[in-house]
DNA sequence: CTCGATGCAAAATTTTTGCAGTCCC
DNA sequence: GGGACTGCAAAAATTTTGCATCGAG
């Protein structure tokens, strides 16, 4: 099987994810939604709604910024894709990779580039934080504001 | 010394720090910028720009919105107050308090109340993912959502 | 006096919502 | 065909900004 046909299976899985998912919640497939899953299917970095609604719009120009609003939801409910919040004034998303555990979210003070990378000891250490407290873990996430050494040479593409 | 001079003297050391700074950058310590470092000095916990408002214009009703989100980015230049981002969608800022570490920031799912607690250990871990991205960590936090182990008797006060 | 600071209201930004019409199952 | 879904535009919610005026140094 090469790279292009795993592609296509990978995205198959992912469609019949969010399929499943609507019907199981008496929600129809529409065709924006078609449109909305796709794009984000194309997606190789974290996004925001408004690229999503650009890159959607490519697909279907009948979708629309609320639709997209209203799918984000739907998308996170169906583990398709997972909110990456980052400290600025809007929200990113990235889709989720099941084959990756923790996450921590590393993010390039000069260029804007959002990196995430494995950090599979924080799940433990949050659990034990809240634990301190009496509380139980729901979910928990490490931020990095970082620059590069040198940031003259940013190897990153500014935003 | 007793407690109520204690307080009296950080309160000193920190007008200090803000007047300090305000005049090595050509500011000015007007009335209103007085009212909401008082009312700065006045929050116990993590606040937001319209709490910050409603208690600066108890002291000074001349406070206007605009002033103090003219002054939060000066207050945080002074080392006063800190943004901390809770992953909703306004901020949240709390008082500075140089004598403690890394804190993490636990939020409770169901009243909503942020918790935060010292986690030295972090200091080190993110500065570490940043390493290994081969870039210099500036700064970091780690949130945990989290949820009282029973949510029908949690303790703390709905938001 | 001078230039930084202020209040006001309008604008900007991101996200949500009401409504009348559309289309999936 | 009925109820879920949609686009649109208006509304929300939070923060920023332009401008005429005020006031600290």
């Amino acid at each position: 099987m090469d790279e292009k046909n795993k592609q296509t299976t990978d995205s198959d899985t992912t469609t019949e994810l969010f399929r499943e998912h609507l019907s199981q919640h008496g929600m129809r497939l529409t065709n924006q939604r078609k449109a909305i899953l796709q794009a984000v299917l194309r997606q190789t970095q974290h996004f925001t709604a408004e690229d999503l609604l650009a890159k959607a719009k490519h697909i279907d120009v009948s979708v629309s910024r609320a639709t997209v609003y209203r799918s984000l939801p739907v998308l996170m409910q169906s583990k398709i894709i997972r909110e990456v919040d980052v400290g600025r004034d809007f929200k990113y998303y990235a889709v989720e990779d099941k084959r990756k555990s923790f996450q921590a979210q590393v993010i390039c003070r000069k260029c804007g580039k959002i990196m995430e990378i494995d950090a599979p000891f924080m799940d433990w250490y949050g659990k034990a934080v809240a634990e301190k407290l009496g509380m139980e873990a729901v979910s928990q996430r490490l931020q990095v504001e970082a620059m590069c050494r040198d940031p003259e040479h940013c190897v990153f593409a500014r935003k």
